[in-house]
RNA sequence: GCGCCUAUAGCUCAACCGGAUAGAGCAACGGCCUUCUAAGCCGUAGGUUGCAGGUUCGAGUCCUGCUGGGCGCGCCA
C-alpha cells in the first residue's frame, strides 16, 4: 500500500515539474509513515512539507493541490476513503475497507511465506557468530551472540539471501595450550590453590570433569572427530586433543539445545596447515605495508586509520591473533561472499580496524568497509536481586546450558534477542523463569495459543469457512480492534525488511508484542464465534491470518508457537 | 589521554535512514471471569528524553562542547 501511494505521489511530483511549479532537479525522498494516532488516518506523508520551499508555496496550500490531484484519480480513490490535511501540512490517508482487509487474503494465501521478500536476490551472505574458544562452556554472552546471530540469519533468509552460518573455531594458539596445562594440572590432582598451578590456568569446575574423563579413558565424539582419553597425565598433546574435543562436544550440545545449527565450522588450525597464514603474511610484506622493529614484524595499520601500528609476528616467532583473522577473512572473500556479517561481543571491537586494515593492505579489491559487524554489548546476569559475576578464572559463571535448563529455550532466546544489540542487557533469571505475566515471551505465545483454540472450537461447532467465502465478508471487520490488527498485519513485511536491512532482530520482538497486544484487546472486546455467519467468518479469517503472522514472527526469533498453553 | 557504545517514566526497554500530543511491560492505584484460555482486558497516575548551545518548517533522533556509565586501547584472544 505504501508503495502504491508512493508511486502516485511521484507521478504528481512529475506533473508539478512539467507545469513548472516545481524545479526539475527536485528529488525528494517520498516518505510515507504509519500514523501513531488513528485520528491521523492509516498512513501519512510529509511531501508538502518537503516540497513547500522549492515550490515557493505554503505547505498547506501545496497539500491542497496534491490532494485535489489525487482525488481526480478514480483508481486511487478506490484504495483511499478519505484524505485530510493536518498540522503544518501533513496529508493523512484513510484507507478504504477494501484496502485495509486485502492483507487477510494475502496472508492466508502466502501462509508461512507472508513477510518474505527478495531483497537479497539469492546473493550469498555469510554470518559468523558465537565463535567461542574451546576453552570452556558457552556462557550467557555467547548466548546473546547465538540468539542475535541466528535471528539475523533467519531475517536474511526471509529477505532472499543465501545464508551460510559459520563458527570460527579457535583451536590454535596460547589459550589452547593454557587449557591443556590446566587439564594436565587437574589430572595430576592439583587445584588452583597449589603453588605449581599454571599461571592464568582455567580454574572452573569443568576442567576437573575434563581431567576425570581423560583419566578414565573415555571416548569423546564431537561432530567431526573422535578422541579417546589416553589417561596419561604427562602426554600434553593427548590432553590438548582430548580437551578440545571434549569442550567442543559440550558447546555443540549447548547450541543444539538452543536451536542453533551452523553450516560451517571453520578451524583456525586449517589456516596454518593449508599455508593461508603464511601466504597472507607474504602478500602483506610484498605490498610494502610491513617493517621489522625490535625483533618483531609490524603491519602499518596506521595507513588505514588505526591509531598505532600492530605487531604481526612476535619475537618468539608466533603470529598475533589478528593475522590468522586476516587470512580467514581473505578466505571468506575468496569463497565469494560479497556480504559478510560478523556478530561479536563489543569487547572485541578493536579487532575491526585491524582486520579491515589487513584486508586493504592485501590489495585484492576488497571494499573498504568490508566486512560488516554487529556488536552486542555486555550481558549482566541478575539472580535473587544480585549480580552474578562472570569469570572463567574464578570458575563461577552462568552457562548458557544453565539458562536453557532453568528458564527454557524460548524465553532465553526471546530475552537475548529482544533488545537492541547496542544496548547493555540485564538478564534477570528470576524474571525470565517466572511463569507469570511478568514474562513477555508467554504473552506472545499465549496470543497464538488462544487463536489456535478458537480455530479448534470453530471446527468442533461446525463453523466451516474457506478463504474464498471469507473474502466476501471482510467488510464486516469494522471494529476499532479489528482495524488495529489489520494495520499491524499489513506492516509485517515492512518490519521484516527493515529489521533485516538494519540487522536488528529486536524489531521483530517489538512488533510481535504490539501484534499480540492488539490481538488480546480484540479477543477481549469481541466474541469470535457469534451466530451471524458473515461476521463470524470474517473474524475467523482475521484470526487465522493473525495466528499465521504471529507464527511467522516467532519463527524469525527461533521461538516456538505453541497451539495450546 | 585516545577510540567505540550508551544516557528516555521508580525499574527494564521501544520510538520505522528528522515528523504531529515521546510509547510498552513491570512496579503503584481502581475496575472486568455464569460468555471462544484472566499467562488476558479496560482505566488512573507517572517525563524539561543527562546538561548547554547549534542546524530547520520541525530534533529523543543530526552537529559541537560538557557530565555520568560500559567496553577497548598487549609482542593476550
Amino acid at each position: 500500500m505504501k508503495a502504491f501511494i508512493s508511486e502516485q505521489l511521484s507521478q504528481i511530483i512529475n506533473q508539478l515539474k512539467a507545469s513548472g511549479q516545481l524545479p526539475d532537479d527536485f528529488q525528494p525522498r517520498i516518505q510515507i509513515d504509519n500514523t501513531k494516532d488513528k485520528a491521523h488516518g492509516d498512513l501519512a506523508t510529509n511531501l508538502a512539507l518537503m516540497a513547500a520551499k522549492p515550490a515557493g508555496k505554503k505547505p498547506r496550500e501545496l497539500a491542497e493541490q496534491v490532494v485535489s490531484l489525487l482525488q481526480a484519480d478514480a483508481g486511487f480513490m478506490q484504495q483511499v476513503s478519505k484524505m485530510e490535511i493536518a498540522g503544518p501540512g501533513f496529508i493523512n490517508f484513510f484507507l478504504s475497507q477494501g484496502a485495509l482487509t486485502a492483507v487477510v487474503g494475502q496472508v492466508l494465501s502466502e501462509g508461512a511465506r507472508f513477510g518474505q521478500s527478495d531483497t537479497g536476490q539469492g546473493e550469498k551472505v555469510q554470518v559468523e557468530f558465537v565463535s567461542a574458544n574451546p576453552t570452556g562452556p558457552l556462557h550467557i554472552g555467547h548466548g546473546r551472540g547465538a540468539a542475535v546471530g541466528d535471528c539475523l540469519c533467519r531475517l536474511l533468509q526471509a529477505t532472499g539471501w543465501d545464508v551460510t552460518r559459520e563458527f570460527y573455531y579457535n583451536d590454535a594458539g596460547a589459550q589452547i595450550n593454557n587449557l591443556a596445562l590446566s587439564v594436565q594440572a587437574r589430572a595430576r590432582g592439583l587445584g588452583p590453590e597449589d603453588p605449581s598451578w599454571p599461571e592464568d590456568g582455567y580454574r572452573g569446575d569443568y576442567i576437573q570433569e575434563v581431567a576425570r574423563s581423560y583419566m578414565a579413558g573415555d571416548t569423546v565424539v564431537a561432530d567431526d572427530q573422535q578422541v579417546k582419553g589416553e589417561a596419561d597425565p604427562e602426554n600434553t598433546d593427548a590432553i590438548r586433543r582430548f580437551a578440545v574435543a571434549f569442550l567442543r562436544r559440550e558447546q555443540d550440545l549447548d547450541l543444539k539445545a538452543f536451536g542453533v545449527a551452523f553450516d560451517v565450522y571453520f578451524l583456525e588450525s586449517s589456516l596454518y596447515s593449508e599455508g593461508r597464514v603464511e601466504a597472507a603474511v607474504e602478500q602483506l610484506i610484498a605490498n610494502g605495508y610491513t617493517y621489522e622493529e625490535g625483533g618483531a614484524l609490524w603491519l602499518r595499520t596506521t595507513d588505514f586509520g588505526d591509531d598505532k601500528d600492530r605487531v604481526m609476528r612476535k619475537t618468539d616467532g608466533g603470529y598475533t591473533y589478528f593475522v590468522p583473522d586476516v587470512a580467514y577473512h581473505l578466505n571468506k572473500w575468496q569463497r565469494g561472499f560479497k556480504k559478510v556479517i560478523n556478530e561479536q561481543g563489543a569487547d572485541h571491537h578493536s579487532t575491526i580496524t585491524r582486520v579491515r586494515a589487513g584486508l586493504q593492505a592485501l590489495k585484492v579489491d576488497i571494499p573498504e568497509g568490508w566486512p560488516d559487524y554487529v556488536l552486542h554489548q555486555m550481558v549482566t546476569v541478575m539472580r535473587g536481586g544480585e549480580e552474578v559475576k562472570i569469570s572463567k578464572r574464578a570458575g563461577s559463571y552462568v552457562t548458557l546450558r544453565d539458562l536453557i535448563d532453568e528458564v527454557g529455550c524460548d524465553a532465553t532466546r526471546y530475552f537475548l534477542a529482544a533488545r537492541a544489540p547496542t544496548s547493555q542487557l540485564t538478564f534477570d533469571i528470576d524474571l525470565a523463569r517466572s511463569q507469570t505475566n511478568d514474562n513477555p515471551v508467554y504473552y506472545i505465545q499465549y496470543a497464538h495459543a488462544r487463536l489456535c483454540s478458537v480455530a479448534r472450537q470453530a471446527e468442533e461447532k461446525g463453523y466451516g469457512w474457506n478463504a474464498e467465502a471469507a473474502q466476501a465478508c471482510l467488510d464486516q471487520l469494522n471494529t476499532d480492534q479489528e482495524q488495529a490488527v489489520l494495520n499491524l498485519l499489513a506492516r509485517f513485511p515492512e518490519v521484516v525488511a527493515t529489521a533485516a536491512r538494519e540487522l536488528e532482530p529486536h524489531q521483530i520482538a517489538q512488533y510481535l508484542r504490539d501484534l499480540a497486544a492488539a490481538m488480546h484487546s480484540w479477543y477481549n472486546a469481541h466474541q469470535f464465534l457469534v451466530d451471524d455467519e458473515a461476521v463470524r467468518t470474517a473474524r475467523l479469517a482475521l484470526a487465522a491470518a493473525t495466528r499465521q503472522v504471529l507464527a511467522n514472527g516467532l519463527d524469525l526469533l527461533g521461538v516456538s508457537a505453541p497451539e495450546s498453553m
